[in-house]
DNA sequence: GGTCATAATGCAACCGGTTGCAAAAACTGA
DNA sequence: TCAGTTTTTGCAACCGGTTGCATTATGACC
């Protein structure tokens, strides 16, 4: 089938640790063996076993990258930078789409079977315990887009949920809405209980501000329209703060096609900052989640791990910015 | 660490083959040391190194999924029923992310360092040479949304984009447009190529139809709305057939943006049917891709050659069909 | 109970590599 | 040239499994 390290050995006259030797950073080869390796393994084509290798050094360099996400446009972004990011660190992604049927246990059997070096959750609908599984396992794993906690017990890397509701009511307020509402993405989310939980928290102080709340069933165009449509059945609000991006595209959706205005009659603030959200039709005023940070620092973060299996869990916060468009009245 | 197969044995106290056949689907396994076994591996919390088996079985149940195509909301989709259909036959995804920069060679290597059992391509854009490099390293291997050719040089699995460039302009046609443009993709794009000939095959037959043609840079929403913003400051067609959906989305944009009225003023088709398509605010009528069969019929295949790597290459075809929205004007 | 076919088991070699250790080779300085 | 030091090298054991083969245990049948 493929060229081993003994066939080389043989054709360069050495012994195969020499073979091995050459190909390993910092292993002690003369000069005129290298040469010999090398030629032989070039006439032959070979190219080292990474998983056989993987059995004596303890390292597979395969990173599984779990994800309920798979219909969040967000996520091509994210699948795209984590996937670039990784390679470009000599780590493999084995990816794993996590549906509903799948079993969470499941996916730590699949992934310990595979020995990989780390695991990095990408999610922000699951539940910080779903992460656990896996440090219980005692691999290294992240929970990139997970919940803030102020005593994590896995890793987190994201953004600070609850700041952004505050930041969003804030945003609202300056520009002079006093009828506000909350459409949340699903109610068990931990990212939808805390962006309600800072977008109140902010709101309870003002007097002579009206807020209202209402949850959709997903994450989703369709759940978001849906909502809002319902919504417009009666007197709107002057402005929804939209549990994230999709979510409110759905959200304008339903409002063009109640015939009102935007941003006159509705505004409308959404979270994510996902490219379509600057698209010239969509031109969604949202709150940004820096994205490639976060990525980057999970990847830092599941990289020192392989080191430090025991690196005490912290929780690692990027702050957002409001992205002005054109959804919200202007200032 | 881990807990091996000979750690179980011991605690068995049974031989080491006799674990590893306890795991072996269809090995002769008496029921009596079968339950001893399974209950050392229990209680010792065990689980078989796929890695370690590979070794010898020379099967990792591994696939390489090679894309390009992270910027176009379809390969979400495209992702999501990959990795699951994968999951669902007991292989997994190693993603590889294709960019500008990397070297297509290096990806051969790559994969073939991680063994994988067989590799699949995943992108309209690339040469079939690309794909063809990985069959030269003998290694299986499938081109998903790949170029129809009469003699392929390997397996490729998607749609006949000849005939959806006819399937635009019959439709256009049927509709009783005669002034027509192709808004193709990227030149060098061999779907870009081949929908345009189709396009114009059918309507070079016609006397009184007035055909154009242009192209944007990239299968993308800035492309297409730049391309679009560029044609619309002459007099524009009466309908345009776009290279892709995302493509129409940002033509879509352009028109609007000038203030023409859809469909009445300027009718656009895409091609795929992504999601996004149907959202009501986009609505956009287009040529759907099956993407669900490309893609089961492209893990069969891939499947298919792991016992029979020789298979003579073969290209399979789906039809593709007209979804009936709102940016053409009714028959 | 004895013969024979069949099923279950363990041994040992192997998959494609890595690595600790001791021996050999190559240097160093006097 | 030689002892002492450092580098390079090969041996052999190991990583965590699988598997062909010979041996032993089991069961069927008379």
């Amino acid at each position: 089938m493929s060229v081993t390290l003994k066939e080389v050995a043989e054709r360069a006259g050495v012994s195969r640790s020499a073979v091995s030797r050459t190909f390993t950073e910092g292993a002690s080869v003369s000069h005129k063996t290298r040469r010999k390796v090398e030629k032989a393994a070039e006439e032959l084509g070979y190219h080292p076993n990474a998983l056989a290798s993987s059995l004596t050094t303890g390292r597979t360099k395969l990173i599984g990258l779990i994800s309920n996400n798979f219909h969040n446009p967000l996520f091509l972004e994210v699948f795209d930078l984590f996937t670039r990011s990784l390679q470009d660190r000599g780590l493999r992604p084995l990816l794993v789409n996590l549906t509903e049927e799948t079993d969470p246990a499941s996916s730590v059997r699949l992934l310990r079977q595979y020995s990989v070096d780390g695991v990095i959750v990408a999610s922000s609908t699951l539940s910080p315990e779903f992460a656990k599984a896996f440090r219980d396992a005692r691999m290294p794993v992240v929970h990139s887009f997970g919940r803030f906690a102020s005593a994590p017990s896995v890793h987190v890397v994201g953004i600070d949920n609850v700041e952004c509701g505050r930041m969003a009511a804030r945003t609202l307020l300056k520009r002079g809405y006093k009828k506000l509402a909350f459409l949340g993405g699903p109610r068990e989310a931990t990212s939808t209980v805390d962006r309600r939980a800072g977008f109140f928290e902010v709101l309870k102080g003002e007097s002579e501000i009206e807020v209202s709340e209402s949850y959709a069933t997903a994450y989703s165009f369709d759940a978001g329209r849906h909502e809002m449509l319902r919504l417009l059945e009666g007197p709107p609000a002057e402005a929804y703060f939209c549990g994230d991006d999709v979510l409110s595209v759905g959200a304008l959706s339903a409002v063009e096609t109640k015939g009102l205005r935007i941003p006159e009659d509705v505004g409308i603030i959404g979270l994510n900052d996902m490219e379509m959200a600057g698209w010239a039709n969509i031109n969604l005023t949202t709150i940004r989640q820096p994205v490639r940070q976060i990525i980057d620092s999970s990847i830092e973060l599941v990289v020192a791990m392989l080191d430090e299996p025991d690196r005490y869990p912290e929780a690692r916060l990027f702050a957002c910015e409001v992205i002005e468009r054109g959804t919200l009245r202007p200032l």
